[in-house]
DNA sequence: CGCGGATTGCTATAGGCAACAACATTCTCT
DNA sequence: AGAGAATGTTGTTGCCTATAGCAATCCGCG
């Protein structure tokens, strides 16, 4: 079987990064967190009293989709939200949602040591600031 | 605003992976094609007669999902399904999928070109080989 | 001080992509 | 011939994201 795919960059970027993902998302289903929590709460653990829309911002997230997801996670007790002024809210992790949060650190580093032995070792030191590159 | 996640390369991969995504689904519009249309196209041009479920081995693509690809490509006139036997059918392009095609490829070539590009020199060369180590 | 523009939080709706289960048909191998 | 595998398909679900629009609030400039 030809593959005219393989020669590419950017096709190899987005397999990689779903097979990745497909990973990630697997393992954090044992804490009942999707990705995208998973990064919520180490963001609000590391900025407390940030509101929605920083935290949308930080992330890359339209404003409209943070809703369902802090519901989410105010749902499960996982952050509060206290007013800052009339209309802004700033968010915190609950206790819970601080065990939550370094239990999905355990799980994330362990994830990434293990994408990172993958990669021959030449090449390993390169991969951050070649991805950086693409986004930042 | 501190980010916690800046110094994972799996969230990196993923958001590079992202930005690159948008971007060339923003360029293959222009021609009325999806990512996945795309490279669908591409790998049938290499692979004339090859069937449904070939292409959804190759391209990783549950069997199930090859269904609304494929017809609407076929819907657009840009593939055809000859059988070649009681229950499997070969693809191959039509004269305007292979143009199609061929400008699917100019447009992908010039993505890759300029992603390329952004990445720092010493970099480049060790991206394919760390992303393939992941997936392939 | 007040007003206009920006910001914030939210609703509703839609699309792209992929996963899974189930099924009928057909092929292949022993 | 019969068992098991492969094929094409349907239907459903889930995740993530995008857009448009709205009401409330804030802020800076005149």
């Amino acid at each position: 079987m030809r593959d005219p795919l393989a020669r590419y960059p950017g096709y190899s970027l987005r397999r990689a990064a779903n097979a990745m993902s497909a990973e990630l998302a697997a393992r954090l289903a044992a804490l009942d967190l999707r990705q995208a929590d998973a990064s919520a709460l180490m963001v609000i653990a590391a900025n407390p009293g940030m509101t929605a829309s920083a935290l949308a911002r930080q992330l890359d997230i339209q404003r409209a989709n943070m809703v369902p997801l802090l519901n989410r996670l105010e749902e499960a007790d996982l952050i509060g939200r206290s007013p800052i002024d009339g209309k802004s809210r700033g968010l915190e992790l609950t206790s819970a949602g601080r065990e939550k949060c370094t239990a999905a650190q355990s799980v994330i580093d362990a994830f990434e040591a293990d994408m990172i032995a993958r990669i021959p070792e030449q090449h390993r030191a390169h991969l951050l600031p070649a991805l950086d590159a693409l986004w930042r």
